[in-house]
DNA sequence: GCCGTTTTCGGCCCGACTGTTTTCAGTCG
């Protein structure tokens, strides 16, 4: 886990953000920004180098280094502690409203002496916002829109902030003496998009050396509630961790329990009920009789209710006991079936990574078969051209020359691809001739997000029809917590990906998850097929596909419905569209 | 502040949209 190198990049994103606030030099911003995302990126742990060392991460020079360096021998920076001085930390809040830069930020903190979200909505329901200069009406009116959006998804954390946090106090935890066994469980073991509350259960006959070892992690800032059964912190971070201990004989019925969701819980307790049992989280008994019956694994809670061991991703009440009863239930679609990954990118964009150095790592990871697939020319700021879009073509056959050879099975063979726009009218970057020669084409919505439901329906179903386009990225281009998803009939995008032999995505990057759970169901219904890409734009966002395949779960998808499981020859015949050759 | 080279300073992602303004600043991807 690079941890140390996610700290040192939220805080020049933090001093970035300052910087932009006061009104500093926007390339000053830009290159903390830049090397902000370039640290978070970088494979090794910026904590391990010395100034040379990271001068050689890009975007970092010497002032930068030098501030790294100052970060691990004090704790701090001092650059950043001037600034943070000048500027509440509600001010720097502000920005994550959707639509308030930090020119309005500092605007309206200037004017109005507003540093938090809360001021700033009273502030527009009282009207005291449109007297500022370059406010008005329209102004209040997205602000208010944006601060409903950030709030809708409340205090909750994206799953892969909450996932580092979990299996960092696993680590720690199944290291105490006496730690029997050690999960976590809720909505995190169910794959959500976000989580409320981290649920870590652990089974020992003694609770006590757990707890203390709990309050006493690194990451904890504060004791919510101590007790013999159950604990309660919040980290530095502020999320809520809660520990529960059990006695090991009671693992099963507890981890059950904790897992949820609470709907799937209503059910197996009323088919407990049913058959004269009673199941809590302490086990699974006889009325009657009070004896306990089962509770040391999931399984046997299960089995003694009629019902096979129904995969966490599948327990909300979708289904899943029924057609646990009848023995139907989906057999999921595992990471460890993932033979590829089909969306990614180099720092030929916006990439952070080197074309070698992200095939590397694919291969490290084990694929069969791996697509780069660059911005196309219509991402203006992405500056792509045919040329370089050809040289990268040259250098990738060159490497699937070198790496196809290697191994024992086969290699790993890469796909040279493109990541189109679609345009207003469902048009993409270049036309047939030129598409051809890729090998794949994603095809994706990077503008124009508000058009008409009409309008934005006809653009995807056009780009189904397009004989080159082989996947719609990210389709509804939600940002988790920033940005509704596009108004389009889904329905009909559904339709014709099913027609045309175009796979949609399940884009597995935290903050977009698209298509969400709920699509996929729908979607799948209508016979389309699925690709779960990590949409990488550095070697360490490959491992995000762990959470795409969580959704796909969540989806109810088989290994079937997803190409990316596919042996190359079936998934090169789906590419192919049913064009001729 | 970084980078690349035209080697020591100039350029840095470009275009569109929105809401304000009355010619443009701010925000976004």
């Amino acid at each position: 886990m690079a941890r140390s190198n996610d700290e040192v990049a939220a805080l020049f994103a933090e001093y970035a953000d300052l910087i932009s606030i006061t009104g500093g030099d926007a390339f000053r911003t830009r290159t903390y920004e830049k090397a902000a995302r370039s640290i978070g990126g970088y494979h090794a742990d910026v904590s391990t180098l010395d100034v040379k060392g990271l001068q050689e991460i890009p975007n970092v020079g010497k002032s930068i280094a030098e501030k790294i360096v100052e970060y691990f021998r004090t704790g701090q920076v001092s650059a950043v502690e001037e600034l943070r001085a000048k500027i509440p930390a509600g001010v720097r809040r502000l920005t994550a409203i959707p639509t308030l830069g930090p020119k309005k930020a500092m605007a309206i903190y200037e004017e109005l002496g507003i540093s938090s979200i809360e001021e700033l909505a009273d502030a527009i329901h009282e009207e005291r916002l449109r007297d500022l200069k370059g406010f008005g009406p329209k102004t209040e009116e997205n602000i208010l829109h944006g601060i409903a959006l950030l709030q809708s998804s409340g205090d909750r954390v994206l799953i892969d902030a909450a996932m580092d946090v979990a299996e960092d106090v696993l680590a720690q935890l199944s290291k105490v003496t006496g730690c029997r066994r050690c999960a976590y469980a809720g909505s995190l073991r169910r794959g959500r998009e976000t989580i409320g509350d981290i649920d870590i259960l652990a089974a020992a006959e003694d609770s006590e050396p757990l707890m203390r070892a709990f309050t006493e992690l690194p990451a904890t800032s504060e004791v919510i509630a101590h007790g013999t059964t159950k604990t309660s912190i919040r980290t530095t971070k502020g999320l809520a961790v809660d520990l529960r201990v059990v006695p090991p004989d009671s693992w099963g019925a507890a981890l059950q329990y904790f897992t949820g969701s609470k709907a799937h819980n209503i059910r197996t307790r009323e088919r407990a009920v049913h058959q004269g049992l009673k199941l809590s989280e302490y086990g699974l008994f006889d009325v009657e009789s009070g004896e306990k019956i089962v509770s040391e694994t999931e399984e046997d809670v299960y089995a003694r209710l009629g019902l096979p061991w129904i995969p966490p991703t599948l327990r909300e009440d979708r289904g899943e006991i029924e057609a646990g009863l009848r023995d139907e239930l989906p057999e999921l679609v595992q990471e460890s079936d993932i033979r590829g990954d089909l969306h990614t990118h180099t720092d030929l964009t916006d990439g952070l990574a080197p074309l070698e150095e992200m095939v590397a790592a694919a291969a490290e990871r084990g694929y069969a078969y791996y697509a780069i697939t660059d911005h196309a020319p219509n991402l203006y700021m992405q500056r792509m051209t045919d040329e370089r879009m050809l040289a990268q073509r040259m250098r990738v056959r060159e490497l699937d020359e070198e790496y196809g050879r290697r191994g024992k099975r086969g290699g790993m063979r890469l796909l040279h691809g493109v990541e189109l726009n679609i345009d207003p009218d469902g048009g993409v970057d270049w036309p047939d001739d030129f598409l051809a020669d890729f090998d794949i084409c994603v095809a994706s919505v990077h503008s124009h997000f508000n058009q008409g439901h009409d309008a934005m329906t006809q653009r995807f179903v056009r780009a189904c029809e397009n004989p080159y386009i082989n996947i719609i990225g990210h389709p509804t281009t939600r940002i988790i917590g920033k940005r509704p998803g596009v108004d389009a009939d889904l329905d009909a995008l559904f339709a014709a990906c099913a027609r045309t032999g175009t796979a949609l995505e399940i884009n597995s990057h935290p903050d977009r998850l698209d298509l969400n759970d709920e699509h996929i169901l729908r979607a799948k219904r209508y016979g389309v097929k699925f690709a779960i890409d990590s949409d990488a734009h550095s070697t360490l966002h490959l491992a995000h596909l762990r959470y795409g395949v969580g959704t796909a779960q969540r989806g109810w998808l088989t290994k079937d419905d997803v190409i990316n499981t596919w042996p190359l020859t079936r998934l090169r015949r789906f590419l192919r569209k049913g064009r001729a050759g």
